[in-house]
DNA sequence: TGAAACATACCGGTTATCAGGTAGGTCCAT
DNA sequence: ATGGACCTACCTGATAACCGGTATGTTTCA
């Protein structure tokens, strides 16, 4: 490694001992430099626009403007723009939805510290590298039957306890059609009722916490 | 600070990137030593057995057994054991269950890193510090009425997905003594229905993921 | 331009859930 | 030993949820 410009790094993470612990792991190597921080997805986007980094380290789980937003909001931006999605979400959902909005690979925090360091280099030479895992996550989501847009917002509104009647009138529809989308949701998820549906959308990553 | 032995510090967390930045972290400090991690509950009380660390810091959210088990398994074997919770989790019953469980003290991830230092530093004195956030949601708890052990295991039946008639033969008891645990647990909560208590149990950390 | 996917709507029938009440037994601690 | 908590059980009635089916309009895309 000649001792040429370093990899310019974003880390967007909300969680600081966790931000400043991998800052200090990506800086033990020589070729790597976090120019960056940010602790919020609105955050992250004014970052990158400042700081045009090379590579973005992007939490999805952030508050105010999801890590999945930010990502779509910095490709707008820029769409040659590279970012890892590093996060503890290993539902098959997130993964599609984070690699659809642009990233360019995905990453766990359970991964080795090697593996980041080497995911982060060769995104920054402009190759996609995806780990087995989260290869398998990805083919397993593409043989299941996903969500519509109308039927995420079904789901959503019923993980925050509404009734049926509640969603529909909240989406400008009639009870008996919300509980159309609902009988596709249960049909899709392979429930049989709300509860487990809530649970199954949010192991997936279809959902998220909070 | 002469250069007396340092503290030792053994370190549980499941997510690989996180426990080598928290190492990294703590070892910057020169009174600082993680002399061993561990990323299951089963690892954790182990490795506390074999090293009898000054200090240990522990995650709550572990593959296996639990952190809140581990921590149990750790003071029934040594009482005077000194460990400090660090975890995601800020749900008010997660806290009071977790120092309840003999913890020292409690702290979240987005704390600063000089916190965590500090805090360390402080519970190895022997003293229990509590940062004025936890200590908020320590008297909201106090002030919040709790459920019982049997509430407890019905609602968790309830979040994956059982109905009442086989959460009744699950628990051995007639179905509608499973609803009254139920109303007791709507009136407790302050819900109207399973699916919003069943997110209030997750949020306040009465129930976990996964 | 025709199929497919999506969102919408209604119906009839069954089952589950929720609400309110009463009450007996155990165990623990004041 | 008496009150309190907890767990248990049953009853009635009202409401919400679930199941299966049919059907229409729109958009999208091959």
């Amino acid at each position: 490694m000649t001792t040429s410009e370093p990899i310019r790094i974003l880390c967007v993470e909300d969680h600081r001992i966790v931000r400043e612990g991998i800052r200090l792991l990506l800086e033990r190597e020589a070729d790597l430099a976090v120019v960056a921080v940010a602790e919020t997805g609105e955050q992250a986007v004014s970052e990158h626009r400042a700081h045009r980094p090379d590579v973005t380290l992007m939490d999805l789980q952030l508050p105010g403007m999801s890590g999945l937003e930010a990502i779509r909001a910095i490709r707008k931006d820029h769409p040659d723009a590279r970012i890892v999605v590093l996060t503890m979400y290993q539902g098959d959902e997130a993964i599609f939805r984070a690699l659809e909005a642009g990233a360019a690979t995905y990453l766990l925090k359970d991964s080795l510290a090697d593996e980041l360091i080497d995911v982060v280099r060769s995104v920054h030479a402009g190759e996609r590298p995806m780990l087995p895992a989260i290869e398998a996550k990805l083919s397993e989501h593409s043989k299941r039957p996903r969500l519509t847009p109308r039927e995420v917002e079904v789901i959503k509104l019923v993980s925050e306890g509404f009734r049926n009647r509640e969603i529909a009138a909240m989406l400008g529809i009639s009870e008996e059609t919300a509980q159309v989308h609902l009988r596709n949701i249960f049909q899709k998820l392979g429930t049989r009722d709300r509860t487990a549906a809530v649970q199954v959308a949010f192991r997936r990553g279809i959902l998220h916490i909070r």
